[in-house]
DNA sequence: GAGTTTGAAACT
DNA sequence: CAGTTTCAAACTC
């Protein structure tokens, strides 16, 4: 059974074309690097074309090979009872008509432009099974609605030269008409902060600052413990913000000599810590005077506001994040107290993401969003608000 | 249809 | 270039 050549699939990095010793371009084997679908969905991209998976794979936890073949049939039915078409070719070559996507792609956002868009990766144009806004594909974009309409006034005149094609416009060479398009992406930048929300009920002690509260404005599942670390001055932050910009290289003198090392002595020198705090430096921001150190958006990782002064004292190695190379948080303490290197005990994060990730979770109502709150469709959470009102970056792209 | 999960592509 | 973010599709309910 030959198999489909040009498939569009998605490609493991290492598994594109490559220069052969010829000079020629070849296919290298399609290979891909699931790590939780097990390779029994169509996820992988081995599995999606019907091939097991092979020596070029990093798959965790495979099942998409010989040895499992039974499973594999069974899945492969069940997916097809759903979907009939699931484990065809997702290219078609009709006749007279250029190859087109089967199921057309949907980018909104991407223009067609790159390898996001299924019908460019497959070499082909989009056609009117496309549902691409603004397409810009190379080998054929999808007429947009104006143009569609064009077209047929003039078919509909001029009774048709024999021109078939998918309502796709010519590749490349033709210029198309540019309309302005609305900029539906006005969100709002970073650096317009809110008012500096001074955190009085907290701060009778002088010991924390703004952000001591688990963030206010979470949906309503509050984010597992595990999400949450403080730094030296109590004040709570979300993992994986300060994973990446709250934490600097730990110097070897913070590193405790073995016979300190303990979950007591740690908590010692904790209690110390706070007694001997000093408050945060505070910084004039856009709108006035900040206390706390964390979330200066518009501040680099490396401001002194976006760093913490000391090793996180409790991250236990369930922590999700795992703390950037060069970070302070190289370092973190185990439950028996010893300090070992983290980047090596925990997994990245784009390993680990999940619906309770901290990175997931956004606002109901965002009342500093000056286009209301984030749509509830789609992947679109994008953006969240810190204790303190900043908006942050998530994951989860939401569409604005 | 709304919302979540997934892994490659893109970005820095 | 390792780490993170973005993306569109697959999937679930
Ligand atoms: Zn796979
Ligand atoms: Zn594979
Ligand atoms: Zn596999
Ligand atoms: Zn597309
Ligand atoms: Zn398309
Ligand atoms: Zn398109």
């Amino acid at each position: 059974m030959a198999s489909c050549e040009s498939s569009g699939d998605r490609m493991n990095v290492g598994a594109s074309d490559f220069d052969g010793n010829d000079g020629s371009k070849k296919k290298r084997k399609q290979s891909c690097n699931c790590h939780k679908s097990q390779c029994l969905q169509l996820y992988c991209e081995c599995f999606s074309s019907g091939n097991f998976c092979n020596d070029y794979c990093s798959c965790k936890a495979c099942m998409n090979n010989v040895e499992n073949k039974d499973c594999v049939k069974e899945k492969k039915k069940e997916i097809e009872s759903r979907n009939p078409h699931a484990f065809q070719c997702k290219i078609i070559h009709a006749q007279n008509e250029s190859a087109r996507h089967r199921k057309g792609c949907c980018c909104n956002k991407t223009k067609c432009d790159n390898k996001y868009c299924p019908c460019f990766r497959a070499d082909v144009g989009c056609s009117r099974l496309c549902r691409c806004q603004g397409c810009k594909n190379v080998h054929g974009s999808k007429k947009d609605e104006h143009q569609q309409e064009q077209e047929e006034r003039v078919l509909s005149n001029n009774n048709n030269n024999g021109s078939n094609n998918n309502g796709m416009l010519n590749n490349g060479s033709s210029s198309q008409s540019h309309h302005p398009v609305a900029n539906n992406d006005n969100f709002l930048p970073h650096h317009e902060f809110p008012e500096p929300d001074v955190d009085i009920g907290n701060n009778e002690n002088g010991i924390y600052s703004n952000n001591v509260n688990m963030p206010l404005n979470q949906v309503s599942v509050a984010p597992a413990d595990s999400y949450y670390n403080y730094n030296s001055f109590g004040n709570f932050f979300q993992n994986h913000v300060a994973a990446s910009d709250y934490h600097h290289p730990l110097a070897s003198s913070q590193i405790l000599s073995f016979e300190n090392n303990t979950v007591e002595q740690q908590n010692i020198n904790m209690m110390l810590d706070l007694l001997n705090f000093q408050q945060p430096p505070s910084f004039l921001g856009p709108h006035g005077i900040y206390n706390n150190h964390n979330n200066v958006a518009d501040e680099p990782s490396s401001s002194i506001h976006n760093l913490s002064t000391m090793a996180p004292i409790i991250q236990s190695t369930h922590q999700q994040y795992r703390p950037q190379t060069r970070s302070y948080g190289n370092y973190h303490q185990e439950e028996s107290g010893a300090m070992n290197h983290s980047h090596q005990l925990l997994v990245p994060v784009s390993a680990q993401r999940g619906s309770n990730d901290a990175t997931n979770m956004h606002t109901p109502s965002d009342p500093i969003h000056p286009h209301g709150p984030p749509p509830s469709s789609g992947n679109n959470a994008d953006y969240a608000e810190l204790p303190h009102g900043n908006m942050f970056l998530q994951h989860n792209n939401k569409r604005h």
